[in-house]
DNA sequence: CGTGTAAGGAATTCTGACACG
DNA sequence: CGTGTAAGGAATTCTGACACG
């Protein structure tokens, strides 16, 4: 975990960073876009991820795309590099095999 | 300046990160030890670079350090910093007009 | 000097709802 | 569907001060 991965940014901050209301940034939590975490008393907190990723899920936005339609091109994304990755291990194993 | 240097971490999360109380932080703010910028209505706001000084500070203050102590052993090491740059540029304008 | 704490107030955030479209 | 807003309350932070050592 990088300072990108950490989440320490509360949402007025975020908002600033992003651009976006913080209604906005609540709302895609809703729709399940994003995953902030939460202090004990219950503000949310954000990481430098979370905020690339508001300001990606917004020029979606603007481009007419709605909510379901991104997440469901993230999860598609999220598919396509597991079979990235699976098919690199083989080749890995492959090659590893070929030695013995 | 990278992630590490935004001012976007505030100051119950920046305690929780390093361990100190909201007290000492603050403290070492009076003592110019730190530098937070604000927010319009007045909250702190720090970055990760001010947590790792903290953490070093903090370190510096168990081995007995005095706040006024810290606070010149930083300017004496920015000092030598600002000489070890200057040699290095010297050496490079010696090293460029021997070219020519 | 360095730090804890109680005090009162202000800034920040939260949720659920209504509105509009 | 996506977003603004007013509402009431709770969590967070701020400052200046007193205390102890």
């Amino acid at each position: 975990m990088s300072y990108k991965d950490k989440k320490v940014i509360t949402i007025g901050i975020v908002s600033e960073l992003t651009g976006l209301s913080e209604r906005k940034i609540r709302y895609y939590e809703e729709r399940k876009l994003i995953f902030p975490e939460r202090s004990k008393g219950g503000t949310r907190k954000y990481s430098f991820l979370d905020v690339e990723r508001l300001v990606d899920i917004a020029n979606k936005m603007e481009d007419g795309m709605q909510t379901f339609e991104i997440r469901k091109m993230e999860q598609k994304q999220l598919k396509k590099k597991e079979v990235r990755e699976k098919m690199l291990r083989g080749q890995l194993n492959a090659a590893f095999n070929m030695r013995k």
